[in-house]
This record gives C-alpha cells, structure tokens and sequence, in this order.
DNA sequence: TGAATCAAGATTGTCGACGATTTTCGCGCG
DNA sequence: CGCGCGAAAATCGTCGACAATCTTGATTCA
C-alpha cells in the first residue's frame, strides 16, 4: 500500500520532528484522553532517546496538547465539555476580530478564492457530504484567519483548535447540526466579500454563539 | 531542623524552579529583549545543570517569552509595537469576555472588595502616584479575570500580559494616560458593581480600544 | 583587493547512566 | 478482614560527555 520501503526497521531516512510526530498522534487519536506519555515508552516506539522524548513532550505541553504532572509524567490532556464551552466563548472574541479584519483587508484576488470556497461548500451541503463540509468548515475558519493577517489571534486559535480537535470533530456529525450551520457559514463569507466589518462579526458571533448553545445542551 | 543561617552561600536551601526564576529574571528587564540565552552561561548562573536550563528554556518557549531558533539556541522574545497592538486588540475580545462573566457571577462578598479596589484606585489618583496606579490597574484586570472564572480566557490573558509586560510598563506612564484611563477603570467596576454584563462589556471595550489609538500614535 | 574555502571555536542536540520521587504490592499487626 | 508499613518496581529529573551544527575568522587564489 505505501509506496516505498522504508517503513520498517531502518531509520536512516530523514525524520521529522519528533513533536510534530507524536502531536499527530494524539491529534489521530491514538493516544487516548487521560493517557499516560511515558518516556521510555516513546523512546522505545519511536526510535529516539529519552531526552528526545522529553524535548517533544515539553513543547507539546507547551501548546496545551498535554499536561505534565511534576515528578508523575506526561498524559495526554483531556478537555471536559465544560472547556470545550470555554474555548468556544474565547474563539467568539478571536473569530469575530479575524473575520473583521479578513473583511477590511480583502483583495480582489482573495475575493475569487473565497467565492471558490463558497461553491465547494455549497456543493457539500448539496450532496450531503458530512466529512467533506468537515473538511471544508475547518479550512474556512483557516482562510479566515490567514486573510486577518492578525498573528497573535492566528496563533491562540490555532492552539485552541488543536485542543478541541476531539470536540469539534464529535459536534461536526451532530444530527442537523450541519444544516443549521451551513448557511451561517455562508453568512459570513458573504459579509467578508461585501467588506463590511460589522456584518462580517456579527456573522461570526452568531454562528460561533449557536456552538455554544449546542455543546451546553450536550452536556 | 532551624532554618537559620542558610541563605548566603550555601546552595543547601530549596530552589525554586528554574523556570520561574528565569521567567522573573526576563520580566525584571535583567535580560534584554533579543538577548541571546546561552544554556552553558545560565547554568553557571543559577548554579544548575545544562538539562535543568534547557527544560526551563522549553518552559518558557511554551509561554511565549522566549524563542527558539532551531540550533541556534534561545532568546528573549522581543515583541514589536506591532504585536502590542495585536496583543491589545486579542485583550479586547478576552477581557470583554471576562467583564461579562464577571458581572453575572458577581456575589456580595466579591462586589465589597471590588469597592474596597476602586477606593484604593482613587486614592493612587489622587495622590498622583502613578506607580501605585499602575500596580493597582494589574490587580484589577487580575480581579476581573478572577471573578470570571473563566480559565480559558485566564490563561491566554496571563500568557499575553507576561508577554507584553514591557509595553504595559512603558504606556503607564504615557504623559497623560492616568487622567484618561482612570475614568474607564471606575467605569468597568462600576459596571460590574451594577451586575451590568453589556455596561461591563462596553466600557472594557471602549478602553482597550483607546489603548488600541495610544499605541498606534507611538508607532 | 575581494570572494571562496576551510579550519577552529562556540553552542545546541542527543545519548546513556545515575539518583530522586512516586507508585505498587506484599506482609504483618490489630 | 482491613489498615498501615516498608521494600521493590516504575518512572521522572539531573548530570556529564559526546556528536552535530552553526558561526567566526584566517588563508588562499584569482
């Protein structure tokens, strides 16, 4: 299935970074929530030192991915809903200041792409493609913020995006959540390409603000 | 087991964690933004291991108040007065967040000690102390921030303010910014005295965004 | 003179080993 | 039978040494 043979025993290729490694893998989930990161373990799994092994779990810790317990080791931190509500609340202030500079800084040139988008999205609703209109939510939130040019918000969200990524991805198959948010996400895109600020926020706050009605009635 | 003479020479007396006294070592100016933070010199410094520095460094990463260059070591962050103004306008949708959170959750207890603040304020205006001033506004943006309870918002405030602290510092004593932020404080506590999450809301807003214009005229 | 090259120095990255701390588990005592 | 107690195991924290990488400065050649 892979196209070469390099998986196996020899690690004479290059290797990437052992944070972003192990980072995928707790994004892929597999690792478990609660899980114990124990050193030697993934040490062992993957190839490295110990002390590589630590490096990586400090930045990842870092980024809020795990929390380490003095002297009890890494685990894989897990976000209660309760978090998940918070993280929502605080990209609500993120997203509406990216989504009104996105709107202030918009080019010709974005304007054709972000029509782009719009069309993929609507053709994802229109076949009911649950994991494409996924895909394509997380890459709308991701123009979005490119277009702010705003990166102290472009960084926190991407690390609370990382945190919540088991959440988002749960509320994403919620029944008829996507046929509510669809044309919410079509509100906003429309609010960018008329560049106009305000609508472009208040857009933005309300779709962000119906996540948060929805998770607190998940919990 | 007396506790006596124990401070001077003697290594024997427990240390605090590296990465604290380094964290207060950036923050106390005593290292310059851009300056390079060698592991061999702090280790001599503090009088601790290559190992015990370089997981301090990655602490510290993690936190924003250090870079790190690959093989190039680390160096204090220096935050341009570009990012300042980022890093207020991310402060206006968090602290506006708090504000609110503030307000609804505010009991008897917290509004007495709120007041007990806003006395101590207009004392330190009135006596034109502007370093008191200055400490008394950190304690309320961290009172606010406390009666949110609101650990999302809490932290990523922390993490900004640390990272700011130089240009907090220096705004203080603009010519003239205690005569025009005073009002503004008296009117958030005021706000959230009166259990007013939009007055709350507003009146956060409007003051961070006069920082906001501060900022951008000292560009 | 000036640019390219390469050697020496400085600094970080990695490693295996050892010591410290926490957890686990069996054992005796009430 | 449960509870404390202590030894053993598991695991993290620290250390010194070495390898890899980057930087600096001298040297050579056109």
């Amino acid at each position: 299935m892979t196209d070469a043979a390099v998986v196996s025993d020899d690690e004479t290729t290059e290797r990437p970074d052992l944070t972003q490694v192990i980072r995928e893998a707790i994004l892929d989930a597999q690792f478990a929530p609660h899980q114990r990161l124990i050193e030697a373990d993934l040490s062992e799994r993957y190839g490295a030192s110990r002390a590589s092994v630590r490096t990586a779990l400090l930045n990842l810790a870092g980024e809020g991915l795990v929390e380490r317990l003095p002297n009890r080791g890494a685990r894989v931190r897990a976000i209660t809903v309760d978090e998940a509500i918070e993280i929502v609340e605080v990209r609500i202030g993120l997203e509406t200041l990216c989504a009104r500079k996105a709107a202030e800084n918009l080019t010709p040139t974005d304007a054709d792409e972000l029509r782009a988008l719009r069309a993929e999205i609507e053709a994802a609703i229109g076949s009911a493609d649950l994991m494409a209109y996924s895909r394509l939510n997380q890459e709308l939130d991701r123009r979005i913020r490119d277009l702010s040019r705003h990166g102290t918000a472009t960084q926190l969200l991407e690390r609370l995006r990382a945190q919540s990524a088991r959440h988002q991805f749960r509320l994403a198959f919620h029944p008829g959540r996507a046929a509510t948010s669809a044309p919410e996400h079509i509100a906003i895109i429309d609010a960018i390409l008329a560049k106009d600020p305000d609508a472009a926020e208040a857009a933005t706050s309300a779709h962000l603000s119906g996540i948060v009605e929805v998770l607190h009635r998940m919990e």
